[in-house]
DNA sequence: AACATAGTTGTTACATTATAACATTACATA
DNA sequence: TATGTAATGTTATAATGTAACAACTATGTT
């Protein structure tokens, strides 16, 4: 489930540029935010609400719904993270600090999420979009079956 | 909410598809299947299951969550409609008899809901699958936005 | 230091979306 | 008509997410 080498070095990596975006944008980067970003680091695998919210527990009493779903808000805000709609679960952004749109390879053996920002496939769906006379905000595209991998067992 | 002209004759034809799609089959288009498609083709705009059910309890005293859902279930088995997950709700299938991967775009000031399925985007994505070694199975695609009829006004 | 204030977290309650599990009924066909 | 399978009924509960208000904390201002 890490697909990264080192996977230590992602989640510092990661929280290092949370906190580098949150300094320059004037933002509180507090302990919960920290910490909930961390568990969503974990692995590289969509991590569920209801997880985090058991794994915060153990740490913090007074973890709530509320308390998760709002760090989940403003790690989603400031595009640490995306949520994965089609899995309702979360996953940190590989790079928080180059954002266009992105579109998720999702396997459904070892559960490893790719990010990727294809410049090809960004200009695909813009030109369908344009072909449609529609005004493209928000995007969703989730692809899941099986990475490399999990196809080489 | 309609942008198909005569609506209900939209709504004929998608229950003729299905009746047609379920006796080549041999699918029990049952009274309740038929009235969930109905309902989720009153318009092009997605319907939530709830309101399927708040609909149905009205004229079928019996109804709870699993009947709603079994039908969905399999309504979506067959094909005849599609899940949007970025929205947790559901459409009609716009072309049952003829599929290949579809992608929807969802306005977000009229709701209607388009489905499409160009060639070009297919093979984008599927090209940008096989550059990272990925073998997809189920594609996600939805774009939110304003359409062309709301974007004049 | 005292205060004002805006943002964050605590807390309770609840809304929404979806499924499990088992009982009953309807349907096709031997 | 017996009988097996699929569909529906029924009850309960799981999973996901939010509203609303109270309490606290960091920060800047007098």
């Amino acid at each position: 489930m890490s697909a990264c080498g080192e996977h230590d070095a992602c989640t510092e990596r990661a929280l290092q540029w949370a906190e580098q975006i949150c300094q320059e944008q004037g933002l509180r980067f507090t302990t919960l935010r920290r910490r909930v970003l961390e568990i969503i680091w974990a692995d590289h695998a969509p991590t569920k609400a209801y997880d985090i919210l058991a794994q915060l527990e153990q740490e913090h009493a007074s973890a709530k719904p509320p308390t998760v779903y709002r760090a989940l808000h403003f790690l989603l805000e400031h595009k640490l993270i995306h949520k994965l709609d089609s899995q309702n679960a979360y996953v940190g952004c590989s790079h928080p600090l180059e954002h266009e749109a992105c579109y998720f390879l999702i396997c459904k053996r070892c559960h490893v999420v790719v990010e990727c920002c294809g410049r090809a496939l960004d200009q695909a769906i813009s030109d369908s979009a344009i072909a449609h006379n529609f005004s493209r905000q928000k995007t969703t595209l989730e692809i899941s079956g099986e990475c490399e991998a999990c196809l080489q067992q």
